[in-house]
RNA sequence: CGCGGGGUAGAGCAGUCUGGUAGCUCGUCGGGCUCAUAACCCGGAGGUCGUUGGUUCGAAUCCUUCCCCCGCAACCA
């Protein structure tokens, strides 16, 4: 195998908030298989993946859990890696960033940094969102809420290091421009040049002083370096990276990486930031960033409290760890989120993987049992027909090949699915079971065989990539030796006289839909109905609530918010003005003339720019929502 | 006027950049075959490509009007 020269692919590393989704674990299945991929062809590929276990957000959790930040995350990065494990990731570094290698070298760059003055001490004050980990000004807040998360911000001013971003902008501009790959999809670089490096960089503040779970400054120790700076080093560092010239030689050979695989959320910090850090470090930039779109199971965008989180391990148990591997990577679209039902899911492995690659490999090794004991050989009695299929055989890799260097995963597997279905049209276009009765067309039914059993083999090297598990069954069923990329260059170099297994295994059996659904839904049940019920209270509490009998005399949509209705509710002896999120299920007009039951001693409060003087009394099951209606009681009259 | 994505056959999608007979998978209907995991192979039915107007010899594709859906955000006193 000729070496086509070095690799390296990163992914993001994964935040150590807790389990890993479905979600987060695609990514990891797809830069596998591309590793995988490049890996066989000839590269020598180094594939790092890991950890940010770093932030503000991390030492809560472990206050939270009466654990010392270190122990939380050292148990969430088994947790992690034992996701990785199991969809059989072939990771050549698992990095986390409270290695000590990594946290002794982004302290050094930040102080080089400092040194160079590109980095500089100041003061920030503005308003602090603790989730985010990100300062803003008031004019980019959202309703005085943080514009990213919506949560409150607190007013803080603390001393800080900023990173003069400006200074690099023009060189970083170039770089985009002479480098058209550098951000891909091409749609996305488009919204990094345009959102945020045409309007002027701001300067970058790098470094906290709220909170301690971070990389000290080694200078200004009360100062933590941020973490996002401390993440994006780790593509550096887990090569060993040394900024006193002593390099490990890994890190000589594989940087600059050829792709960092990333979601694209995050697309921003990848191409900007990090660039600009190693510019400011002289240190070559990565040739690609790759900003992937989501994979979403089921209705809508997983959350705990919808119920519907899907852990790559539960999908596992449900369809094996291939299958799952097969989904992931076959429903990804290129450039768009990706939606995934069980229903889809179960077709896919139905059709695809037990009707075509399956049944395709069980029948022919059945009928070389069957007709030659299990014995192969190209008798070479070739017919017209036999083109068309030995010719896909050959066209297939480089099919693929030219795929794969686009990323174009789904594709690839459509070629080499496709290759697998004519196989099986070859079956009824040539009738094997015809020329068994036949004495003098045994050397034509070996041939046709030889061609197929030599189909399914250059299909299960293509595959191993994608389905690494099933691709070495398939090649254990043929017996064959001849298992490496350059095996399947020319037609025929499936060994004539081995035998194939005479009790070949099924690979992927066939899912009853409903079987499986009705599992699925009876373990996901458990997760849904929880609401913890509160503690009790006496009369005196439950008193300082009044609550009056209304009738709606006017109600409107807000303005300016979607969910909203403004009514006016008279409640005998006044008016009030009530703001409520019932919008989505009830109509003004159908609410006007109701009579419904208000709170009428809350504290007014605004809500987007409208007062809400009370509260209307609603309940809201998975159904809808439902407002509590009175039919005989007059205005006023107090409910106890 | 918050940001973004989308509306193509019963379902899920490709095709839109670079205009030229509307395609794939599943389902459905009919046929074939029996080596195989009720599988495989062949054929059929099914679409005014969301709407309006325009550019063009020609529009799913380019420009324009409007409508609808879905994320994110907002918000549920």
């Amino acid at each position: 195998m000729e070496n086509k020269g070095k690799y390296y692919i990163t992914t993001a590393i994964a935040y150590t908030s807790g389990k890993p989704h479905i979600g987060n674990v695609y990514e990891i299945v797809l830069a596998d298989s591309i590793a995988r991929y490049k890996k066989m062809i000839g590269y020598d590929v180094f594939f790092q993946t890991g950890t940010d276990e770093h932030g503000q957000k991390i030492e809560d959790k472990a206050k939270k859990a009466g654990l010392e930040p270190q122990v939380y995350v050292d148990n969430i990065a088994n947790i992690i890696k034992e996701q990785f494990d199991g969809m059989n990731i072939s990771y050549d570094k698992f990095m986390r960033t409270t290695d000590k290698h990594h946290e002794l070298q982004v302290q050094k760059i930040f102080k080089k940094l400092y040194e160079k003055g590109d980095i500089y001490k100041s003061y920030y004050q503005g308003l602090y969102c603790k989730d985010c980990e990100s300062f803003f000004t008031e004019s980019q807040l959202v309703d005085g809420k943080c514009p990213d998360c919506g949560r409150t911000v607190e007013a803080a001013k603390e001393e800080a290091y900023f990173f003069k971003m400006s200074k690099y902008a023009d060189r970083l501009m170039k770089h985009i421009e002479n480098n058209p790959h550098f951000i891909q999809p091409e749609s996305r670089k488009n919204e990094m040049v345009n959102n945020f490096i045409k309007p002027g960089l701001q300067d970058l503040c790098v470094s906290r002083t709220s909170f301690k779970w971070g990389i000290p400054v080694d200078f200004d120790p009360k100062h933590v370096v941020y973490v996002w700076i401390d993440a994006l080093t780790n593509y550096i560092t887990g090569l060993g990276f040394d900024l006193g010239g002593n390099n490990d030689p890994l890190f000589d050979k594989y940087w600059p990486a050829d792709i960092h695989l990333i979601g694209k959320d995050i697309l921003r910090f990848h191409t900007i930031y990090w660039p600009i850090m190693l510019m400011a470090l002289d240190i070559e930039l990565p040739k690609q960033v790759f900003g992937h779109p989501w994979l979403l199971v089921g209705e809508g965008k997983m959350s705990k409290s919808k119920g519907n989180v899907i852990y790559a391990d539960d999908l596992r148990s449900y369809f094996g760890r291939d299958a799952v591997r097969y989904i992931m990577l076959h429903e990804m679209p290129f450039s768009q989120d990706g939606t995934v039902t069980y229903e889809l899911m179960i077709e896919r492995i139905n059709s695809d993987l037990a009707n075509v690659l399956g049944n395709l490999v069980n029948r022919t090794i059945a009928m070389t049992n069957k007709y030659f004991d299990g014995v192969i050989e190209n008798a070479k009695v070739n017919e017209a027909v036999d083109d068309e299929l030995i010719d896909l055989i050959k066209a297939t890799p480089i099919k693929v090949e030219k795929k794969m260097s686009e990323l174009r995963v789904q594709d690839s597997l459509d070629e080499i699915f496709t290759l697998l279905k004519r196989s099986n049209k070859y079956i009824d276009e040539t009738m094997p079971w015809k020329l068994a009765q036949d004495e003098n067309q045994q050397q034509r039914l070996k041939t046709v065989l030889y061609n197929l059993l030599e189909a399914i083999r250059t299909a299960a090297i293509l595959l191993e990539p994608f389905l690494p598990e099933t691709a070495i069954k398939i090649l254990d069923q043929l017996n064959t030796k001849q298992r490496t990329y350059d095996t399947i260059s020319s037609f025929g170099q499936l060994e004539n006289g081995i035998k194939v297994t005479d009790k070949p295994e099924i690979l992927f059996a066939r899912l009853d839909e409903k079987e499986v659904l009705s599992k699925i839904s009876e373990d996901q049940k458990p997760l849904v109905e929880k609401k913890e019920d509160k503690p009790p209270i006496d009369i005196t509490d439950f008193g300082k609530i009044q609550l009056k009998v209304g009738t709606v005399i006017k109600s409107e949509k807000h303005p300016k918010a979607d969910k909203l209705l403004v009514s006016q509710i008279d409640v005998g002896n006044e008016i009030r003005q009530i703001v409520s999120g019932i919008a989505a299920f009830i109509s003004p007009v159908d609410f006007v003339g109701k009579k419904v039951v208000v709170v009428t001693n809350l504290k007014p409060a605004m809500i987007r720019g409208v007062e809400s003087q009370g509260m209307i009394l609603a309940g809201e099951d998975k159904n809808g929502l439902e407002v509590i209606n009175i039919t005989k009681l007059d205005n006023g009259s107090e409910i106890r």
